[in-house]
DNA sequence: AGTTCCCTGAGG
DNA sequence: CCTCAGGGAACT
């Protein structure tokens, strides 16, 4: 469940411990987990420095000159530091150690979902994931969002966790955005007033940013490189709160499948129209 | 636009 | 045993 914040909180703990950092070694103990493939990943990566570390939505970029690393954590990736030679825990699919540290990075997934994907500089432009991506949605502006709001169809949950139309938003914080904005899941998007529209930007843009400043949200299994808990998910108002009073009014937080993603959201708060 | 799949672990 | 969690691709 990382979504934007804990990406973003991620990102902020990698930095001071991976920029300027040449990479000595890659090991690799699950095939999968790399693309485009375990040989080309362990033979370009070593000798290469990390110089920057970027993000955009829910997608790590790691800047090494020649090449890139995109890195998506899907459900359960993280990573951790370790000294040198910590035995890899059952989950540690990926290795990468340093020139002149004492740690090494671990990548952890339980669930296998995410990925490391090496790709020359020049292929960032068309990089699938990189390049379906619509602007971020932290930085995005109110003026950009509504404009690309007004050309929309389709119900406002799928929209906006589709990564296309805004980058970096998943079910908790698309089911807290809409809560905060009034705005119930299932409204078509073409419904909008303008106003409406420059309501679901601040609501969004707030709840990420409340979020980021709390060190993300903590379901399951999410941690920063650091290993800490996230503590937003005890300011959640919606999401996972089903038969549970609304904050806000005190109706009960109903529940609807919707394209196969659980939406929470209040009835009286959030009426359909 | 909806469904299935990838995958593991938690909870009933 | 079963269901659920969900990002995103690949289907129908």
């Amino acid at each position: 469940m990382p979504e934007l914040p804990e990406v973003e909180t991620v990102r902020r703990g990698l930095e001071p411990r991976l920029v300027g950092r040449r990479i000595s070694r890659v090991d690799v103990r699950m095939a999968k987990m790399v693309r485009p493939g375990v040989e080309k990943f362990c033979r370009n990566l070593p000798g290469l420095t990390i110089r920057k570390l970027g993000r955009k939505g829910k997608l790590l970029l790691w800047d090494l000159d020649s090449h890139l690393v995109g890195v998506h954590l899907k459900m359960t990736g993280r990573f951790d530091f370790n000294p040198v030679g910590t035995e890899p825990l059952k989950h540690s699919h990926v290795i990468i150690g340093f020139e002149d540290t004492d740690y090494e990075l671990h990548y952890n997934d339980t669930r296998q979902f995410g990925w490391l994907h090496l790709l020359r500089a020049a292929e960032l432009e068309t990089f699938p994931p990189w390049a379906g991506l619509g602007p971020d949605a932290l930085t995005v502006s109110e003026d950009r969002f509504v404009e690309l709001l007004a050309g929309r169809r389709g119900r406002l949950k799928p929209l906006m966790l589709n990564q296309a139309f805004v980058a970096g938003m998943g079910n908790i914080y698309v089911d807290e955005a809409l809560f905060r904005a009034g705005l119930h899941p299932l409204t078509p998007a073409d419904k909008l007033t303008e106003a409406d529209g420059r309501r679901l930007h601040r609501a969004m843009h707030d709840v990420l940013e409340l979020a980021l400043r709390h060190g993300g949200s903590s379901i399951s299994d999410y941690r920063d490189a650091e290993g800490n808990l996230g503590y937003f998910q005890t300011r959640h108002q919606v999401y996972g709160k089903t038969d549970q009073p609304c904050p806000r009014c005190g109706a009960v937080i109903e529940r609807m499948i919707l394209g196969g993603r659980a939406s929470c959201y209040c009835p009286c708060c959030q009426a359909e129209r």
